[in-house]
DNA sequence: ACAGTTCTTGCTCCCGAGAGCAAGCATATT
DNA sequence: AATATGCTTGCTCTCGGGAGCAAGAACTGT
């Protein structure tokens, strides 16, 4: 039994094994395991036999060192109250797999260490940088940048304006606009605007746009709160403490909040702190459509960007099929629900 | 501007470069950047400052392909559907970037393609390949393990009785025992045991010790459900329709959950489906401690992993401080709120 | 049958670091 | 002063596969 405090052995065979096992030379035996390689259709095959029965895998940290291409693609995330970040994980691990890249998860929670997850992203060459976060702030994106190794920088779900970074996300404005006109017919007047961080001008866009559909059609500006994090607990602190002990009459009849984690703890604040009901004397709305936007203790009216999609585009742009250019305009759809 | 479309220039920055700029050998270079490595102060200082002067870093990939040491730990994921995933990976790759280990994510969702994914973790040679699933049965490990090039092989918060496996995991005996001592103490006497998938024989064990532990204290033997997936979905629908259309006095008065996904799920059901009341009708308990189990919809008792501790021991693991034996008894908290 | 073209195959050199040895040098010992 | 000891430093060879070239094999057309 191999002791455990030791690194066991770990396989030997190479390439060189196979080619002798199969007859040929060790690149005959690499072209076997290469695409669009130059090889006869007969050799491969017994190259391929001749690994299979040996065991042999070709070593991608080898090949990445010459060919200087990894097949990874790191994901940066500063964000884990949020369920809406497993479901991105899993579209984007799995197209990623699915298309030959290895995913690196790294946690950016802790600002201070920020620099150091990045560093370690340029060490590995990786091919692209992915941010799926909340809170970056651009100086973020240029430390990435900086990390002169990262050779593709992408904000996913999420719109930046640095001309460096490729943006693949739905048309924030669109979506956005599309909520407003919705609440706007259900005949709701006196909308509350509940908005995360605001420390990431980037992220102020779905705000401003709600304020200034609202004020372009009615004249008004809504009322704003804002909760620090996005975070279910987060929000509905903020809520209650803005709403408790107002009267019935200065309360908002809708809350249209900046994701359905704030959503979530504005429900849970409006029905379980404040006594009232949704959608009768308080609606809302969120963006995002987390699975527990279904339950029936939520039933909430959201907006669901097209994550299978944007996952692909991923992929393409990864492959040089795309520039990167107009892939922040998807189309998601507006998902309606009872609490709103 | 660099056209997006072709594989930027990467860094060429290399030791060579720096032992230039620096006035020493390559070899100089490369040991200020290793832990232990003979180098004297003041080389080590003027190694650093040239480096940082021209922006190099070591390559990780060069590395490991001579050090046969990646740095690079897998975790399996089979299960987005659990907000506790969330929490684990946070947990988990906060614990090993600070010890200096890169996470891969691997989406094992898709069953067709299990061993697909576990062999792009072998062709990485990674240092361990961390199971952090719920249906991964005993199958899965054994090809994980034939993947000769991984070293070590994890089952995270839960319990594998491969003996080439080594288990982090809380004593999940003694905290069912804990759960059903509990449910005695309060007084109920007609529990049903909510179970996830069946697949896989290692996760018979919270129910099953559930079962017995009952069983010993009273003589009867609890009624089960079954879930197909850990899911809040899946579980609403099998608690409505086990319990739909039962007369009241056959109704169970607690339902415990195998974790805290089934348990939300079984309580939307009470709640919305039954029109019963938690806990005074129908008590629920789960196992996790997800963010959800503290919303005020759900108050639910739960039982919390030491999750941090548990993380560490993987590090420990990693840096074989541990021989992994004993790794399997962690001590977790009953958290009691109102569900139960 | 022969020159020209295309496809396969093998080869040399290379990616960027590390293991392990030997030489260089400073300090400690007698 | 002479030898022993230990720390630094540089060097050769190596990890496992890839780029790109050149030689050989196969096929084409006349």
């Amino acid at each position: 039994m191999a002791d455990k405090t030791m690194n066991p052995p770990v396989q030997t065979v190479t390439a060189d094994d196979v080619a002798a096992e199969a007859g040929v030379s060790r690149w005959t035996v690499n072209r076997a395991f290469r695409q669009n390689a130059s090889i006869s259709e007969e050799s491969r095959k017994r190259v391929t036999e001749a690994a299979e029965k040996l065991g042999y895998v070709p070593d991608l940290a080898a090949s990445s060192l010459r060919s200087n291409n990894s097949r990874i693609v790191s994901l940066l995330i500063d964000d884990f109250a949020n369920p809406h970040k497993l479901v991105m994980l899993e579209r984007l691990t799995k197209a990623l797999r699915k298309a030959g890249w290895d995913t690196f998860l790294v946690n950016m929670l802790d600002e201070d260490d920020a620099p150091g997850a990045l560093l370690s992203a340029s060490q590995r060459r990786v091919d692209a940088a992915v941010v799926i976060g909340s809170r970056f702030n651009e100086e973020v994106l240029e430390t990435a940048l900086g990390a002169k190794r990262v050779r593709k920088l992408v904000t996913f779900a999420r719109m930046s304006r640095n001309p460096k970074a490729v943006s693949i996300c739905c048309d924030d404005e669109a979506a956005m606009r599309e909520i407003a006109d919705y609440v706007l017919k259900k005949k709701f007047s006196r909308p509350m605007f509940l908005a995360g961080p605001q420390s990431d001008s980037a992220h102020l866009l779905r705000k401003e746009t709600f304020m200034a559909e609202w004020e372009r059609k009615t004249g008004n500006r809504p009322e704003v709160a804002t909760a620090g994090v996005y975070d279910a607990k987060q929000s509905f602190v903020t809520v209650a403490s803005a709403l408790s002990n107002r009267p019935a009459s200065e309360l908002p009849d809708v809350i249209v909040c900046e994701n359905d984690a704030l959503a979530i703890g504005a429900i849970d604040a409006i029905k379980h702190q404040l006594g009232l009901s949704i959608p009768k004397d308080i609606a809302v709305t969120g963006f995002d459509d987390i699975p527990a936007a279904d339950s029936p203790n939520y039933q909430l009216t959201t907006y669901r960007q097209p994550m299978s999609d944007m996952a692909e585009s991923l992929v393409a742009f990864l492959r040089d099929e795309t520039d990167g250019t107009g892939l922040n305009r998807f189309e998601g759809k507006l998902i309606v629900r009872k609490s709103a």
